[in-house]
DNA sequence: TAGTGGTCTAGACCACGGA
DNA sequence: CCGTGGTCTAGACCACTAA
């Protein structure tokens, strides 16, 4: 957070956080008081609460109000994947809209966008590629709004939230993912240049607004020999 | 993280955000100062930023040191998936352990162990299974240690990291996943009693130590119409 | 009762940015 | 120059826990 690491809260909890990364503080255990630090840095007793709320927010640490602080086990429960549109999850990969319609929404679109068969729908298709050839082919789906053209320039260069907020002219509030194996349709193969019947990631996307309802999907089909999703577990949010 | 939300802080933060969630204060804006908020709540500048302070760590705002804060552009980039073993990435699964037996290292597996192949691996064979039947074959490796005989009853019921954790005697400090799609061969699908050729799911874990050793490599093929992976993105970290 | 963390105050000095 | 956020102090009162 600070540019610079010489103040003195810092030193408080990279001091705390050495110590149980090293093992000489283990899990359960109780950390030095408030006061105790006070008396060994020297400093004030705010001083001293700002480091430990370092390491409180990292996961080092929990309060138990009138014991103490208590060393936390690390936990390697919530793998977080980069999801940054420019890089593909990881990947550096060219995207080219293939085209732009709209369609009626059958029953399980419909169902997607929480809306009635029969609405009209806007659809985008991309394909994306790596220098290997094509990867993987995106449909994308957002309700549709008469008078309000899509400039193309924004829909291949812009990542879908991006687009499917400004469409609907509000803020997003959450993003729901489902990742699948499935095997490639005829078409599907055709275009990702392989084999019908090969097996193939098939991620979707439902983006949702503040109030919780959805304003647009998405289904992307990808080749799983020239693409795989990579995620990391950290026991801790690196502050200090 | 605070039991009582009548905390004044707190107050000046669901203030602020409830500004920032209903567009009165909008991205790349700036908030107000801290010196305006002083003023506003006729309250002292450290309560004020203690306030502040949950915005910024939860991504509302940042600070711009000698200007002041703004509001954060809301993104959906990181996608978090819930890993816990006991849901099995949210979902409820009876884990059984097959087989346990020690297996001389291949290629493959001596690259991702980071060893030299020929060395032994300790090998655990575990399915799981919801009430439909067979969801997944999962089979992780341990770098065997003699005289350290496992239990099976932890085997069995603790988690990858923590098995691989106290087999080592290390603290873990990071997993790795890759998620492909990949055919079942004719024994997996047997076990997970389908067809050979079927989409599915292949989920690798790889632990490493706080020195980025492997400390243990695990790969899951789940059939695919029994699960799919669901994975969240939220903009903010909720903290107030 | 003594010790703990949770909240809050009213100051202070600093580095940095912009007019 | 003044306003901004970043750091730090030396107190205070509170609710809670444990002996």
């Amino acid at each position: 957070m600070s540019a610079r690491m010489t103040a003195i809260y810092y030193r408080v909890a990279e001091d705390l956080k050495e110590k149980i990364m090293t093992g000489k503080l283990l899990p359960g255990e109780m950390a030095p008081s408030e006061s105790q630090l006070v008396e060994a840095y020297g400093i004030s007793r705010m001083t001293v609460r700002q480091g430990i709320g370092l390491l409180v927010d990292g996961g080092y640490l929990y309060s138990v109000p009138g014991k103490g602080y208590y060393v936390a086990a690390p936990n390697l429960d919530k793998i977080i994947i980069d999801a940054s549109q420019d890089r593909f999850f990881g990947q550096k990969m060219k995207v080219t809209l293939k085209k732009v319609d709209v369609v009626t929404a059958d029953d399980t679109l419909a169902a997607k966008m929480e809306t009635r068969a029969g609405e009209i729908i806007l659809r985008m298709q991309l394909t994306l590629n790596s220098r290997e050839g094509p990867v993987a082919l995106d449909c994308r789906y957002l309700p549709y709004r008469k008078g309000e053209p899509l400039l193309e320039n924004e829909l291949q260069y812009a990542d879908f939230p991006h687009i499917a907020a400004r469409h609907s002219k509000v803020v997003l509030a959450r993003s729901q993912f489902t990742i699948g194996a499935v095997l490639l349709a005829v078409e599907e193969a055709k275009a990702l240049e392989t084999e019908p019947g090969t097996a193939a990631l098939c991620i979707e996307q439902l983006l949702f607004d503040r109030g919780g309802k959805p304003l647009g999907w998405s289904r992307m089909v990808c080749r799983s020999d020239r693409y795989v999703m990579t995620g990391v577990a950290y026991p801790y949010a690196e502050r200090v």
